[in-house]
DNA sequence: TCAATAGTGTCTGTTAGACATTATGGA
DNA sequence: TCCATAATGTCTAACAGACACTATTGA
């Protein structure tokens, strides 16, 4: 059992094309969105995710909010990694490796530029194999995250009503939340604080305004979940 | 607001470093252990996690299998991608972007090789920075998804007894759980059949050895949980 | 006045943790 | 016999969801 081949302690390093590709997502009009840009005339499939190579020193993350930008016209307010691939799946610039990161911006910041579009997830035109794959991770990667990490917040304006947010929630986890249920746990939770705005959408009660501000406090200590469904 | 930089929709890929990171993870002797290598006396830090660049054409999956199994003598049970750094922080072999990698293996798998040992995650060496947020983070995400993924039944044999399985829990989420609890709820997850065998350890009442044999069942569809504490 | 939305109080079934008890082996 | 561990039953407090109700605005 000693004949194993040696461990590469100083292996040689070879060089490798890699592409940052970001997942800009955005609710709009009860759907969440994600924002693609028109390929040109050559490619294969008429839109992609925008995307590049990082620059040399540049962390992955700034060529993410670099592209981001240069595609909305603002800066998302969060950035997520959603994983390395290399499989053999195609990308629009051939790249090896691709790094996929999903950016989180509010509705209604940032005026995307002329060749760009909200598409909703749901109903998303042809793209190329590997950013087809990047988008469902990145989607699934949000779900999954959505209550261990603020996303929900980052993708509503600095202040919000707790329909809004309720309403946010329901579009990353894809199902209705009870109200009650939703306000009492929020309320328990010293994740929101109110304001002393409200606002009034046409008809209707008017709505206080609340703001993220997270309270410290210890983590919950709750049993184990076993939250695995094999589908 | 039209004079925003062109959107990059046909970059120029760069060439890049890439190194494939592997964190093996183990249970040993009342904790989660990570496997290091020895480097070399020219290096600065007296160890290493395995690593090395991947092979052309092959996944970053197949990398770490590779690079694992090289320093294990035995391939691990299961991958979880780590994600991808480029902070400034220092590699060992200078790579400008690493991939982290995840590698569960079950106590007593495998023989490591000779240059290889075994260090208890509360108390590594010394290792180069990027290593050391690369173990920080494995560990991180393997506490995190423990309940969406069946990661702690990858650490265990095939068969294993209900208090094994309680033992990687409390290993993998840093705490003590309730017996009667972890049992009802694992019970109720229909994750885990019996056997028809017993295993005696010392003194006490033999215990019945289990299998991990998941049942397809439709998600929890419980309410929003809040669960981010900020620490 | 009606329609629509915000926000809250109560009830009930479920569940997590505490505790106690039985079961079964080895020393 | 005693001790250690496995496995399970019962009680209780906390919680999630259903439902109903009040509050406050615009049409």
């Amino acid at each position: 059992m000693r004949d194993r081949p040696p461990v590469p302690i100083k292996a040689a390093v070879r060089r490798t094309t890699l592409a940052v590709d970001v997942v800009v997502l955005s609710p709009r009009t009860d759907a969440l969105a994600v924002l693609l840009i028109r390929a040109p005339a050559s490619a294969r499939e008429r839109w992609s995710l925008p995307w590049d190579a990082p620059q040399p020193g540049e962390g992955l993350e700034d060529a993410a909010a670099r592209i981001a930008n240069a595609a909305l016209g603002a800066a998302p307010a969060y950035f997520e990694q959603v994983g390395a691939l290399s499989d053999g799946r195609r990308h629009p610039g051939d790249a090896d490796v691709s790094v996929g990161i999903a950016a989180l911006s509010p509705a209604g910041v940032g005026l995307p530029i002329e060749d760009a579009e909200w598409f909703p997830l749901a109903s998303l035109p042809a793209l190329a194999p590997r950013h087809r794959t990047i988008v469902d991770r990145a989607a699934a990667v949000v779900r999954q995250r959505v209550d261990q990490s603020p996303l929900a917040f980052r993708l509503l304006a600095p202040t919000f009503t707790l329909s809004d947010l309720q309403g946010v929630y329901e579009l990353l986890l894809g199902r209705r939340l009870h109200k009650a249920s939703f306000r009492r746990a929020l309320q328990a939770s010293y994740l929101v604080e109110p304001t002393d705005e409200w606002r009034s959408e046409g008809r209707g009660r008017p709505a206080q305004l609340f703001r993220y501000a997270p309270k410290k406090r210890r983590g919950a200590r709750r049993g184990v979940r076993f939250d695995l469904f094999t589908e």
